[in-house]
RNA sequence: GGUCCCAUCGACUAACGGUUAGGUCACCAGCCUUUCACGCUGGCAGUAGGGGUUCGAAUCCCCUUGGGAUCACCA
């Protein structure tokens, strides 16, 4: 039978880390296995509904490269592919379940079941109790339809037997299972006519023919009274698979509050897609554990359910940032260069040149994380007026490095080729002669030409600062410090 | 609190009964060097505790402890 996997967010917000991993682990799992990727809206709370956030959902899962087969965007053979689009289905298999006696009407208000909870002494006890309530079993059949027949507002809710074990195999936990005497009467149609998350997402799974639930540890509490649907329904269960769950430091299930959780953040804030990726990809499961770095289709090839940890992960970026280098280090100059024109744009600053620009960028990409930092950690490439280190300017200008660095000038001055090799050759030949060596020499004209202590070599940096800019620097800084 | 799940360095993880418990990040030291980085080399650091089973346990079983998830007309 072919795979066929989902990712089913609800559009109350951006895509979470946690969602994307889901998300990565059941398109992994499809391409290695040659199955399909469903991607399906459960939208059935109208109440947290938020604008866009399919829209963003999507924008996220494209920029991840997180690609599905089937869905709302671009249709399918089981569709629709959102929920709310699919209200005549759910009423038909309710329908079927209060016909075999599987679910039943119920009538309470919100008020009324609030009051029950209250009256327990429990305070932990949420059960909704059948035999007091107002249902169908305590009204009788008559009631029941005069009630409807009358409108009247109901639910329906799942008539979960007593007493009676519910297990089930979870492909990464093994054996789980619960007694129904700890599984409430869940509701799985609600009073505005929508069903739960419980009844779409098992009548959905089942029609569109879902083989493996890969998902949230969260719903292992709930996966019992998914079970129980599928039995009612007659129908075979698909394979579950619950992922451990991504965590705070203080190894609570991730949220904002620490944080940023938005996939959307950091993409904002300049990772590579590939290296979020590959980041979020070995958090919970690891091919080998010889390497780090993996490409997506290196991570398709190895992915393999059984060998997902059932324990949490705790989310920290320190070696996300670390991963983010090894791409951008890896990065060839031209992309690094159209990557440092949109943030030198941001800025304000001229990048015409774009074989320049390139260059920079690639001078620089083994000494920042994000590209969008080099604009500020080399102004000097960019402006004229950057700051000038003062620590560094006591340091390494006095009276001495003046002298020693006047005559330097001039060699420069005279120089026709200013590159690399030519600047590098004349400055350690003067090096030589006047019998100083090289970080004596360096430091200041680092000094004069970056104003700063830290920086790439300093004859490419020459280099493309250009002569001329290079050669009005000393004169300016020579005119303004003096000494 | 009930139910369920989980437990290897600070973090991510490898070792599917036999290893001096391995790798990566972070941290520390050294090397390289033209500063800062990169890179290289080395170091610090872990099987939660207690019982079993076994010739042999991080690995299997039980208990304890700890952590987490969940208990809505939310997903």
């Amino acid at each position: 039978m072919k795979v066929r996997v989902r990712f089913a967010p609800s559009p109350t917000g951006y895509l979470h880390v946690g969602g994307l991993r889901t998300a990565l682990y059941n398109y992994l799992f499809a391409r290695k296995y040659g199955g399909a990727m469903i991607l399906r809206i459960e939208d059935t709370d109208r109440t947290r509904l938020v604008e866009n956030a399919t829209e963003m959902l999507i924008d996220s899962l494209k920029w991840a490269g997180v690609e599905y087969d089937e869905g709302p965007d671009i249709g399918g053979d089981f569709g629709p592919y959102v929920q709310s689009e699919r209200l005549a289905i759910y009423q038909k298999y309710v329908a079927e379940l209060i016909g075999s006696g599987h679910a039943y009407y119920a009538f309470d208000t919100q008020d009324e079941i609030a009051a029950m909870r209250e009256s327990k002494t429990d305070s932990f006890d949420t059960k909704y109790d059948r035999k007091v309530m107002k249902n169908q079993f305590t009204l009788g059949p008559e009631k029941t339809q005069e009630l409807l027949a009358n409108g009247a507002e109901y639910v329906v809710r799942l008539n979960v037997p007593e007493n009676h074990e519910v297990r089930f195999q979870d492909l990464i936990r093994g054996d789980v299972s619960v007694n129904t005497n700890d599984i409430d009467d869940q509701i799985l149609l609600k009073s505005d006519g929508f069903p739960t998350y419980h009844l779409a997402n098992v009548v959905d799974d089942y029609t569109m023919g879902i083989t493996h639930v890969i998902r949230g540890e969260e719903w292992l509490p709930s996966t019992p009274k998914h079970v129980l649907l599928y039995e009612f329904f007659g129908w075979l269960t698909p394979q579950f698979a619950h992922l451990p769950l991504l965590l705070n430091h203080d190894k609570s299930k991730l949220s904002k509050r620490q944080g940023s959780v938005a996939v959307e953040d950091f993409r904002e804030k300049g990772y590579l897609r590939d290296a979020f990726v590959n980041f979020i990809a070995l958090l919970g499961w690891n091919p080998t554990a010889d390497r780090e770095i993996y490409e997506i289709e290196e991570l398709i090839g190895l992915f393999n359910l059984e060998k997902v940890n059932k324990g949490g992960a705790v989310f920290d970026t320190a070696k996300l940032d670390w991963m983010q280098q090894q791409y951008l280090k890896d990065l060839p100059a031209e992309s690094l260069g159209t990557m440092l024109e949109s943030e030198l744009a941001k800025h304000g600053y001229n990048s015409k040149d774009s074989t320049k620009t390139a260059a920079i960028a690639h001078l620089f990409r083994e000494r920042v994380i994000f590209v969008s930092e080099i604009p500020t950690f080399a102004s000097y490439m960019f402006v004229d007026d950057y700051p000038i280190d003062s620590e560094y300017l006591a340091k390494h200008w006095n009276s001495d490095t003046r002298n020693l660095i006047l005559p330097l000038i001039e060699i420069y001055r005279n120089l026709d080729s200013f590159s690399h090799d030519e600047i590098a050759a004349v400055t350690k030949e003067y090096s030589k002669s006047s019998n100083k060596k090289m970080g004596e020499i360096i430091h200041p004209l680092r000094l004069i030409l970056t104003g700063k202590p830290n920086g790439a070599g300093m004859f490419d940096t020459m280099q493309l600062i250009g002569k001329e800019k290079c050669i009005r620097r000393f004169d300016d800084f020579i005119s303004k410090y003096g000494v």
